[in-house]
DNA sequence: CTGGGGACGGGGCCC
DNA sequence: GGGGCCCCGTCCCCA
């Protein structure tokens, strides 16, 4: 016979021991503020504390101490908060930094839903948004986002009760239920964007983690990082920035938090403030309406104007909602954003790879399909559609005179010169545009030969199929 | 190990 | 304000 509320009493009774600083045998000094807890309780939750306990594990008589400097005393109060208590209190200036430390702590479902929280401030669909975010007590059992935390629950936490007042902008995500175990689950029109998300960690963590792995960090450090700010901050904390560097890092932490507005010109309610109102709120409702199709993602998307006034900075108005980075123009972030969901609306019709950008591809299309510079990459001597061939090794294109190409004795793809001339960028960037192969003009993906029969040329249609294929696999180097 | 080539992200400027 | 373009730095792959 199982009694369901036992592991909430259990999960209650730690907590309350916490509280009260009983049988605490873990330290955690948060930029000067010391969080006492339990080894076991955090060896359970956290795949970084795991590994850290993991190592002290003779030493079972002395209190273990672990010290950050990655993330604010603040946010790991919001950590320990959902370790204890399995909810989780995020709102729209916490949840870079909770999913950040989350990172840094390996504490997957915390990513998760943070992930979850984020794609929905990014959801084109206002009524999504607010169907996921309005987190009142009576939305709490109905809506999507608690769906998801409460999906088969085997034990109930107690319902807190957020303030009335909160908006579906500034809701709190209570991570409740059985999220232990069952955050897994995604509503079904958000799994795509954590695939997203998922596939560009795993991209970014292959590519960068070894710079930025310490001897003792853990295996999956936060993945988020496309700014230098953010690589900063991410340092574990034996290889904390340099004290200058760090103030630096607080203080943008720090404004990112209390700058932070809901559309310009909007309310600001400093967290401080935001916390003695409610522990799991973040205050008052305003809900902005921006451009698309970033509307939707107003709270993340802050105007950081205040914080620009205030200090000397330059005005970095835009904050992106996955990293740290900020920018001046919308547009800049526009295109900054495509680096996180892998969007990749240019393709290039020659080869058909897709780039993020225009003067990608751009650039692309003259280094590789045009060949400007007709030098053979051997001899390096001038030649000519008589003389030489552009030749094709793997995803490699470059010029040979007929010698070396007889010398290497290449017989890859060949690509004629006079075939690849009639080859033109389109003009003005028009992705949707059909800029063809001679006169052909189909849509969907197709393959056209060239007369040579060697040069493969890819026409693809920029339309469904293709978005399905940037969904699947984004950012592809 | 090193250098070259290509891709990519950020910043700035121009229209 | 937004798009396009250019420049620069960085990273990765490969020879």
């Amino acid at each position: 016979m199982e009694i369901s509320s036992h592991q909430f009493h259990l999960l209650e009774q730690l907590n309350e021991q916490r509280r009260q600083d009983l049988f605490c045998d873990c330290n955690i000094l948060v930029e000067g503020k010391v969080f006492k807890a339990h080894r076991n309780v955090l060896f359970a939750s956290s795949g970084y504390f795991k590994m850290l306990l993991s190592q002290n594990s003779k030493e079972t008589s002395q209190p273990t101490t672990a010290s950050f400097q990655a993330f604010s005393p603040d946010t790991f109060t919001v950590i320990l908060d959902f370790v204890y208590s399995g909810k989780l209190s995020l709102t729209g200036q916490n949840v870079i930094e909770v999913m950040s430390a989350a990172s840094y702590l390996q504490m997957t479902d915390v990513i998760s839903v943070c992930k979850t929280f984020i794609k929905s401030s990014l959801d084109i669909s206002e009524k999504e948004k607010d169907r996921y975010f309005s987190l009142s007590d009576k939305d709490v059992n109905s809506n999507g986002v608690d769906r998801s935390c409460v999906y088969s629950a085997g034990w109930r936490a107690e319902s807190s009760s957020p303030p009335s007042h909160l908006s579906p902008d500034q809701g709190t995500c209570m991570m409740g239920g059985n999220a232990w175990n069952n955050l897994s689950y995604y509503p079904p029109s958000q799994r795509t964007a954590q695939q997203q998300l998922s596939k560009h960690e795993q991209r970014q963590d292959s590519g960068k983690r070894s710079r930025h792995l310490g001897p003792q960090q853990p295996a999956d450090i936060p993945p988020y990082k496309s700014s230098k700010l953010e690589d900063r901050a991410a340092e574990p904390a034996g290889h904390s920035a340099q004290p200058e560097e760090q103030g630096q890092i607080e203080a943008e932490v720090e404004s990112s938090h209390v700058g932070y507005q809901y559309g310009q010109g909007a309310d600001v309610t400093p967290r401080n403030q935001q916390e003695r109102e409610s522990p799991h709120s973040s205050g008052k409702a305003k809900s902005s309406k921006g451009e698309e199709p970033y509307r939707s993602m107003p709270f993340i998307m802050g105007v950081m104007g205040s914080w620009a006034e205030a200090d000397d900075l330059p005005r970095m108005r835009f904050k992106c909602p996955f990293c740290t980075h900020l920018v001046k123009r919308k547009a800049d972030l526009k295109r900054h954003l495509r680096c996180h969901t892998g969007e990749r609306p240019y393709p290039c019709e020659a080869c058909g790879k897709r780039f993020s950008r225009l003067d990608h591809l751009s650039s692309h299309f003259r280094t590789i399909h045009q060949a400007c510079n007709p030098i053979c990459r051997k001899c390096k001597r001038h030649v000519t559609e008589l003389t030489g061939q552009v030749v094709q090794e793997g995803t490699r294109r470059y010029r040979l005179c007929n010698e070396c190409l007889a010398e290497a004795g290449i017989d890859s793809v060949r690509v004629d010169l006079v075939a690849e001339a009639p080859l033109e960028f389109p003009p003005d960037g028009n992705k949707d545009s059909q800029w063809h192969y001679g006169e052909d003009n189909r849509s969907d993906v197709e393959i056209v030969e060239d007369g040579s029969g060697d040069l493969v040329i890819q026409q693809v249609d920029d339309s469904e199929d293709e978005v399905e294929e940037k969904e699947v696999k984004p950012n592809i180097r």
